[in-house]
RNA sequence: GGUCUCUUGGCCGAGUGGUUAGGCAGCGGUCUGCAAAACCGCGUACGGCGGUUCAACUCCGCCAGAGACCUCCA
């Protein structure tokens, strides 16, 4: 069985066994998000997708360099349309801030919810504003290799002839010929060579704030340019793995490609992945839809869709229980059906540290090592690596039963594979930990009490303890070891 | 309309040409002063109609339904 990293490449629409460029090397890049509105169930999915990857790289002992941006410029109201206006200077507008104080605000609220999440920050988060040099640079490079021009100010992507050199829609299996044909009649469009050219660079218009001067005019940025220049900036003209929303791909990742292809004249990624969508009754959540849940909304609860609030670790146990290439529907039946399920796992995790060591091994550990391996080297499957986790959960009930035994050496390698896969590559926590602390030594001293008071067959007192506990959300169980107690 | 994907037991969700995914819920049992938990056992599912094959849920075709992209989106 060949132990290798395979990942599923759009680029060839097969899955690749993974080959660093540089091991021990590895540079990923991930679009990371527009910061003009607040963090929603949609931006979790390939931040966790994206977080599972770079924490099983490392893993495996790769150096990982994670850029991952923050879009605050650029993006048009409406490209097409021309006279599109720079979202976040809309949103500014609306609010009555600065532009910045809109991206500083958005980008906090983004960054808290993530950390609610466990995903852990990337190495290096670029602001597209920031690289309005090295954008413009890339837009000389692209003009000076003719496959751009300039009208009235701006500059736009020469697409037919790109699609003549290079060949346009590999990644997203497009044929341009079709894509004219099905191209609306829009207007402003008129400047273009073609109808499908996209915009390097874009002339403000007077009501613009946040522009750049140019010698093209006072303008900013079009909106693929970002992801090229920040890319090639911090992991160089060719890098390893490029992720984000299958809906980024076309066009958004088609254009990047174009771009970087002419500008360095080589394909500039290797591995292209791309998680799937969240759905909300079988419908995309999606701006113009209006139908998404904010992470607030999702962890606070109050949204008219949710009967109750949901933890963060439900969330990610929950996306976790599908592969990343499938969509995920929310429903109340199914989040509430996850969140038992990895209170199971955490339960099972809180026992594992309490079983004690026996004579001799009665269990098969290194079948589910190697095959939770096998898991995850399968294209990060982790719905296939959980169940062989619950495995682990019934070998750790079994032990603590005393129906099957472990020995040190065994235990050991157990407890440490259960951590590495549960906290350190799928990033769980147990969100109860802090409260187990504080609890511990209370707890002990109350079931040492109770254990005295069922000694004298005064049931209902130790009753009354058990439920007074509940009520405080601690479950006491009378095991044959002895009473031990949990935290829902 | 074009391109593409999906349809699995009550719910969620993997996977494979012939051998148990897993989780949740449910039922029966063991344990227990009771309870809870845990453990054991149980359901024998793969949209419909054909075809290929010794054998298809797994391959092919058609039909039905759902979704994604084609426009900002994670």
């Amino acid at each position: 069985m060949d132990q290798s990293l395979f990942l599923y490449n759009t680029l060839t629409r097969a899955k690749e066994k993974f080959v660093p460029l540089n091991p021990p090397n590895v540079g990923l890049y991930v679009c990371g998000p527009t910061v003009y509105g607040d963090p929603h169930l949609g931006h979790a999915r390939p931040a966790v997708t994206f977080d599972i990857l770079f924490r099983l790289l490392k893993h495996l002992g790769y150096k990982v360099r994670y850029v991952r941006n923050i879009t605050d410029v650029g993006h048009l109201e409406d490209e097409f349309a021309g006279e599109g206006e720079d979202r976040i200077l809309k949103k500014a507008r609306l609010e009555q801030l600065e532009p910045m104080e809109v991206v500083q605000y958005y980008t906090n609220r983004y960054h808290f919810f993530m950390d609610k999440l466990n995903v852990l920050p990337p190495s290096i988060e670029p602001h597209a504003s920031g690289h309005i040099i090295e954008q413009q640079q890339l837009i000389r490079k692209i003009i000076g290799d003719g496959f751009a021009y300039e009208v009235n100010g701006s500059v736009y992507f020469d697409l037919k002839k790109y699609n003549d050199t290079f060949g346009y829609g590999v990644l997203s299996g497009r044929d341009i010929g079709d894509m004219l044909s099905n191209t609306r009649d829009l207007e402003g469009q008129d400047e273009k060579k073609y109808p499908l050219d996209f915009a390097l660079w874009k002339k403000a218009d007077p009501t613009h704030i946040m522009h750049w001067p140019s010698e093209w005019s006072e303008g900013f940025p079009g909106w693929h340019l970002e992801c090229s220049a920040m890319g090639m900036k911090y992991l160089g003209e060719q890098y390893d793995i490029h992720g984000g929303g299958m809906d980024l791909i076309f066009p958004h990742h088609e254009c990047e490609l174009a771009q970087s292809t002419v500008s360095t004249g080589k394909p500039h990624v290797r591995y292209w992945l791309h998680n799937n969508m969240i759905t909300l009754n079988g419908q995309k959540m999606s701006k113009s839809k209006n139908n998404f849940i904010t992470l607030e909304e999702m962890f606070a609860g109050g949204h008219a869709l949710l009967e109750k609030a949901f933890s963060p670790m439900t969330i990610r146990f929950y996306m976790l229980q599908a592969h990343y290439s499938s969509p995920v529907d929310f429903s109340n039946e199914a989040l509430k059906a996850a969140e038992q399920g990895l209170s199971r796992l955490m339960k099972g995790m809180f026992r594992l540290a309490l079983i004690t060591p026996g004579e001799k091994t009665t269990v098969d550990i290194e079948k589910i090592l190697s095959k939770a391996e096998e898991a995850m080297n399968d294209d990060l499957n982790t719905p296939v690596l959980l169940s062989h986790l619950f495995d682990g959960v019934r070998i750790i009930n079994l032990i603590d039963e005393g129906k099957e035994s472990i020995q040190k050496e065994a235990l050991d390698k157990f407890r440490d594979f259960m951590r590495v896969y549960v906290f350190e590559i799928l990033g769980l926590r147990d969100e109860n930990e802090e409260k187990l602390e504080l609890l511990k030594v209370p707890m002990e001293m109350i079931l040492h009490w109770r254990k005295e008071v069922k000694a004298r067959k005064d049931f209902g007192l130790s009753d009354e303890i058990r439920n007074k506990l509940i009520s405080c959300g601690i479950t006491i169980k009378d095991t044959k070891n002895g009473a031990i107690w949990e935290m829902e």
